[in-house]
DNA sequence: GCCAACGTTGGC
DNA sequence: GCCAACGTTGGC
């Protein structure tokens, strides 16, 4: 069933379900689990992702526009994020295994892009601490399509967009990112636009 | 709004 | 455990 993505929560809030909520008994394994980071580096999925794992970089995709679905609207784009109170949220209503798997895997104060989904013009819009708190906007928003861009170059030249999550595992809505992938996409904030 | 990709469900 | 049907994600 659904309840896709984020859904906010302000920081006064403590009812509103967390990101653990049970919801069907297909929870299995997931929800029984601990955390991440103790001693066991138990495996999460495909390799390559254990090991970006340990990056502690990452990207969490959120929809900027309105979006009914179930009666509530879905709309929490970097803005929103702004808004709350200390730009502080509660990264919510994340069902996808996956996806929950990295959540319970961050720790506070890694760095996370703050992606623009299923909208207008999709990229990547800001900066956010874990926690979730934002820092900053992107000095010029990165579309999608310029990501996407490099990502095709960097697959024949090997540059650090290569195995980009974002394009390697479609609709994973929280995604770790490499040192190399974080870095390179910063620079990206002093370039031209392509 | 369309639809491809892909995750989930459930019958067998 | 297989796999068809179904539901969700998200670009276009």
């Amino acid at each position: 069933m659904p309840r896709p993505r984020k859904r906010l929560a302000g920081t006064a809030d403590p009812d509103k379900k967390r990101l653990s909520g049970k919801r069907t008994k297909t929870e299995n394994s997931g929800e029984a689990s601990p955390q991440v980071e103790n001693s066991s580096p138990q495996n999460t999925s495909s390799s390559e992702i254990c090991v970006k794992n340990l990056s502690r970089y990452w990207l969490m995709k959120s929809e900027p526009e309105s979006r009914i679905e179930k009666g509530v609207d879905v709309k929490f784009g970097i803005e929103d994020l702004k808004a709350q109170p200390k730009h502080t949220t509660c990264w919510d209503g994340i069902r996808n295994y996956q996806a929950r798997n990295f959540l319970r895997a961050m720790k506070l104060e890694e760095e996370a892009f703050f992606y623009h989904s299923n909208c207008k013009e999709p990229g990547i819009a800001g900066l956010m601490k874990v926690d979730v708190q934002f820092v900053r906007m992107m000095k010029r928003f990165i579309p999608l399509a310029e990501l996407k861009t490099y990502h095709q170059a960097h697959k024949a030249t090997g540059g650090p967009l290569k195995n980009m999550t974002l394009f390697t595992r479609q609709r994973l809505s929280v995604q770790p990112l490499t040192k190399e992938e974080f870095d390179f996409i910063l620079s990206l904030e002093k370039k031209e636009p392509s």
